[in-house]
DNA sequence: CATGAATGAGAGTTCATTCAT
DNA sequence: GATGAATGAACTCTCATTCAT
């Protein structure tokens, strides 16, 4: 990189969610946004924000650089509506709540599961978000945003927690909010040490299914039986 | 035609560690190389790969920024320096073996709080390295040195492990490579969850600890007695 | 490790003659192309290669430098640009072959005569031709590039000297192509001895003409009756 | 080139012949003085003015480069001495005056052949020349020692020129002066023409020869009588 | 005499951004 | 709405030169 991106540093309106700048929210404007915002989360991926550039995103886009500051007034802007992107994502790909149609326990492995498949199929998701945490640890605006997602996240882990603890699934003496930042981190940190090998994480994660479950547990003893 | 000379006359030997290019360095002048990868290291911390101006380096280690250049040939250089910096603290902080005098119970209470401490002391070095192992995933030469220092780390956790298992401190059915596996990530995932609030990171690594002991075990029956 | 990103992207294709680069110019925008290219002209005459700076040549295109590097990728594209330019001004203030109308003698006193009002009305040309052929001897794409002009040029002296031979104006003995060789490199070397005082080089040429007609051709011996 | 070697351009004292800066020329002194002046003839003739670096040259000449300085007061100064050594290698290799023993036919056809050998033999020499012609069209203290060296070179010349037509060697009706010009120019043409084919210039130079001798010459026809 | 260290001016280049069309 | 052209600030890197040792 010889020029950076923040060259241009301005005012720093503490950024990250002054949205709304554009309010012609036509259908088909909102539509090029969603694909600028798609090629920046592409780049964001292959190049990381050392690496970002408005031009190179835009030719993703397949419009010119200049069209690019139509639709966002800048680069940060354009940063932040990736983070949107992702956000929106993360929340997609969690359960809201927890189900009560399935056990506790099914629950928190389809969820294992389901992030390994993730993991497998959007492995670059996983690339973005490692740089955004980076980022985040500099800018408590974007840290903001995490901890509101890691909140929603964790909330569904610690009622699935509950459920499991009262229904006999879960280790009696497991302290749900605990657990539930073990998962998390766990999650996090497995999606650097095996990033690009998602299978790799499946035994850990099944390690800590077991000790969640605990030894005497009704469902370990089930599935023992069996 | 090569139209103007001598422009970037580099081979440019895909670097990585071509260390030893200064290798005779008086006294003094390894002093100056090792206050400048600081000074980089401090504003890698700061302002992560994005932000990082050797100008800014440059004035942080008190020096004109060409004389930067004199110590280090470019940007790559100084930067492979700092990996250098930073992986020979990861291995400095971290026991090379299972030390017999104390149980491995102990031993691995001891290598948790021990990360904690680091934490609170030295926390750009835990920005530092969310910023490296975003970067390595996207550089295979970087993940490489991860990869190799994930190995020695990992090393010592399943002897750890091992020693546990036989001493019955440590649950008999843990797999000791996915359990040190689970530590590793762990630990990677924390430092980001709970990035500049180390005490936090407490409960969660005490969590898994209780957990590596297991319920019956020996300690953890000791302990309970007591 | 690839330290720092993007820092110097280029494959750097060896150059050369990747022209075709902006191929669908506007008329504006190839007018623009071509005062740079002047203004390079300009500059390298007076400051030669050694002095040849990018900022210098924009403020006197009267642009800023950096919309320099809007119109060519970088220092070598643009000197190719200037080399382009002599060539075709080479090639245009030379006829292209043999004219039937006048007579081969004339011809190549015309061929002289040309190239004295050349130097007089643009000596930087010289200035300029210098400086490449200087270049030409250290890059062997800028050497094929004057070989290639050569040949032309000789093509056309050895046109006019078998007319002059066939037609008793010359002298009989002559090996064309030795002559048009002789005429080259003497015009060659006469534009750096007499260079900014194009009026010197009349004599050497005329006895130059004395000498290809020789003695007792035939023009040579009705000039001489007159 | 980055930075460029004019870059601290000195009040400019005219340069080219300050010398005698640095007076205690004890033997040893000296002797090093010659050999960084041919290190620096090397590496113009290798990069030429664009590519010349005071610490290439240094290296060269197995030296440290702030060493160089103590000898040359600077840039300009060494260059100076390489234009001093090139000039006195041209008076060495050019016979000081016409030498009686030998008709004058045969003196200027060794002469020629003299001039031969040196492009074969150094052929960095006429690089060099080149690239000091180039700058002397900019420079007028350069050109002045090329006018005067010129001066010298066509004294001998006419001087042959003279004795020849005196002798019924060359043509009568030869202007001598004219004569030396092109024998010159044509010389300086032919080096960069056929720059490192020294052979190629033989049968140019012997046309310009047999031209000067003239057909009915005593020596032309005696040697046609053979 | 020689050198390692340091400097500062300036080079080519990049890039986010703006503006007129 | 979209684009080509233009800008200027900032970047990495180079190099002749100087100075203390």
């Amino acid at each position: 990189m010889k020029a950076s991106n923040v060259i241009h540093p301005k005012p720093k309106t503490t950024s990250t969610s002054n949205k709304s700048l554009k309010p012609d929210h036509s259908a088909k404007s909102n539509e090029r946004r969603r694909e600028i915002v798609q090629a920046a989360y592409q780049t964001l991926a292959e190049k990381g924000f050392e690496g970002l550039r408005m031009r190179e995103i835009a030719k993703r886009a397949g419009i010119d650089h200049s069209t690019l500051h139509y639709y966002f007034s800048g680069k940060e802007a354009l940063i932040d509506g990736v983070v949107d992107h992702i956000v929106q994502d993360l929340a997609i790909g969690r359960p809201a709540t927890q189900n009560v149609e399935v056990g506790p326990r099914e629950q928190l492995a389809g969820h294992f599961n389901a992030l390994i498949r993730q993991m497998e199929q959007t492995p670059e998701m996983f690339v973005v978000l490692v740089e955004l945490h980076s980022r985040a640890m500099r800018e408590p605006a974007l840290r903001a945003i995490f901890a509101k997602n890691d909140r929603a996240w964790k909330g569904f882990l610690v009622e699935t927690m509950e459920a499991g603890i009262q229904k006999d699934e879960f280790q009696a003496t497991l302290v749900p909010e605990v657990a539930a930042d073990v998962i998390i981190s766990l999650v996090r940190g497995l999606s650097i040490t095996f990033a690009g090998r998602a299978a790799s994480m499946q035994r850990p994660l099944e390690q800590l299914l077991h000790w969640i479950e605990g030894e005497g547990s009704r469902s370990a003893a089930q599935r023992a039986r069996r």
